[in-house]
RNA sequence: GGCCCGUUCGUCUAGCGGUUAGGACACCGCCCUCUCAAGGCGGAGAUCACGGGUUCGAAUCCCGUACGGGCUACCA
């Protein structure tokens, strides 16, 4: 039996000497690491941050139809993306190993011999069609479903017989027939109390002699000295069971915080129907780590109710429990892109040059070797996006124009800006003002087609506008005078000769 | 059916017996301005799901109701 390292008030079962807490974060490789799973394991992760604990990864792939080494690595991938490093677990080690469920029978197996010895679990011998006729049966009274217990008083000589003989059967657990209600202290919703009464004898072991999750979980909760549960509201009525377990191990029952789900926008599930949900989608579709971090931390837990504008420091130094909130959460968004847009402005020139240089190779603009040549040019980019771009996917539409030779004028934009006398003697006329120009940089652009407005007696805008089609093919486009700053003299004048 | 949980602007939330119910996103207006953004200022938006209590006083405490959700598997 493993034992828990702190000093447990025998009564209670709480801890009575604090110990630095152990959590852990316990996906099911049976797909991509989701949005939920995602907000959960940042939980964990702050929780263990903030309270100078152990976070550990485990992977409950017990169930072996969905899970798959595929998935395992793309939820560890996605938890690095995030900057959520694990303490304990695959590919890191740790003393309370093995760290994949399937890997832990031997556990799983003394924990039930312990059961057995102490009288908690029994053998059961009914088969599925026999406990479906009873669930049916059950279902027509008033009174709780759940296994009539048939087996529990079976003689133990007899039980024993026909282990012995070869008989197929599952272990359940002996619930106390005398037990107050069950009390789980949870962290975000108070102390909920359910009746033992509707606590049925549950399955430990399957046929097959695997585990079951509420036997598993506790199992490795108590094995890896889990002292606070931090999962999904979906566990929330599984916890009693659990907290059963728990006491038929004689292990201390951890402390519990039950999260709300998050839905879609219209209050249902979040699915792929809402856009996107694991995380490597997001990523795909440009957000930021930290922004979907700080956003993910916020779904569900405030820091002051003020900010939230939150860096992974701040989460990691002033997560707290008790600022979780109860309700369920929608996923927006749109808050979610503001958030990300508001990480891009405020990333340094840099950093925001070194990180687009991928999106931009992935739109066939630009090249790793390219920028190695010239990284003074590309920071040079950056204020022309960061202000602009929400996520990381906008930039490259943006710059596209600053690299090649010619651009494609969008007929809209010609008619609207191209199409007038004063546009085409505005455009005649910049052609020749900015062939002039020696020194090709910001100011003796500007200056340049200044002049040029008041000479034609135009107003600025139908020249700047006409020049910024020319040579952006849009109406829309970062600033000009950097922009053409940044083509040079010679393509500049190209495209405005194109346009002509 | 049984047992649990939840319900404050459209959305995320603050609030933990006495507040003009605060902030953020989104929305609207104005300013700034070479387009688009960003930024600044301002606005609209919540009878705190509903009904009873308790209290001098309730979004806050208690009890119901309604509506959502979860669990009730040899799934996790």
């Amino acid at each position: 039996m493993p034992t828990s390292p702190a000093l447990t008030d025998s009564t209670s079962g709480r801890s009575i000497v604090s110990v630095s807490p152990r959590v852990r974060f316990a996906p099911s490789p049976t797909g991509a690491l989701h949005i939920g799973g995602a907000r959960t394991a940042v939980y964990n992760w702050a929780f263990a941050r903030a309270t100078g604990g152990t976070f550990v990864l485990r992977i409950d792939d017990t169930d072996p139809e969905r899970s798959t080494d595929e998935n395992t690595a793309q939820i560890m991938r996605s938890l690095r993306w995030l900057g959520i490093e694990w303490d304990e677990g695959p590919e890191v080690g740790g003393d309370l190993g093995p760290y994949f469920q399937t890997q832990r029978g031997a556990h799983y197996a003394r924990a039930l011999d312990h059961m057995k010895a102490s009288g908690s679990a029994y053998p059961c011998f009914c088969t599925p069609d026999e406990l479906a006729a009873k669930r049916a049966a059950a279902r027509q009274s008033d009174g709780p479903s759940g296994y009539d217990r048939t087996c529990r008083r079976l003689d133990p000589n007899e039980a024993r017989a026909r282990i012995d003989a070869g008989e197929p059967h599952v272990w359940r657990i002996a619930v106390p027939l005398d037990r107050p209600d069950i009390v789980v202290d949870d962290a975000v919703r108070g102390e909920t109390a359910f009746p033992s009464s509707a606590m049925d004898d549950f399955v430990l072991a399957r046929t097959d002699g695997t585990p079951t999750y509420n036997f598993a979980t506790v199992v490795d909760d108590v094995g890896m000295r889990i002292t606070h549960v931090i999962r999904g509201d979906d566990h929330l009525s599984n916890t009693p069971r659990q907290i059963l377990v728990f006491e038929a191990l004689d292990a201390p029952v951890p402390r519990f915080a039950h999260l709300s789900m998050i839905w879609g926008a219209d209050g249902k599930k979040l699915s792929k129907r809402h856009g996107a949900t694991s995380v490597e989608a997001f990523r795909d579709e440009g957000y930021l780590p930290e922004a979907l971090l700080n956003y993910l931390a916020l779904l569900g837990w405030s820091l002051d109710g003020e900010t939230t504008i939150i860096s992974r420091e701040t989460l990691a130094s002033q997560f707290s429990l008790e600022r979780i909130s109860k309700n369920p959460a929608i996923f927006d968004f749109d808050k979610l892109e503001w958030m990300n847009g508001a990480y891009i402005r405020e990333m340094s020139a840099d950093a925001l040059a070194k990180r687009m240089i991928p999106w931009l190779a992935e739109a066939g603009l630009a090249t790793e070797d390219d920028f190695a040549a010239r990284p003074d040019w590309y920071q040079a980019l950056v204020p022309l996006v960061a202000e602009r771009a929400k996520r990381m996917t906008d930039i490259p539409a943006m710059l596209a124009f600053l690299f090649g030779e010619t651009v494609a004028i969008e007929p809209t934009a010609a008619d609207k800006a191209l199409a007038t006398d004063d546009a085409r003697r505005s455009l005649q006329a910049a052609l020749e003002a900015l062939g002039t120009i020696t020194k090709w940089e910001h100011d003796a652009i500007e200056q340049t087609l200044r002049d040029l407005a008041v000479t034609l007696e135009v107003k600025p805008k139908v020249v700047f506008q006409a020049v910024r089609v020319a040579v952006t093919g849009s109406t829309v486009s970062p600033p000009l005078f950097e922009s053409l700053a940044l083509l040079g003299k010679e393509r500049t004048i190209r495209r405005i000769e194109a346009a002509l």
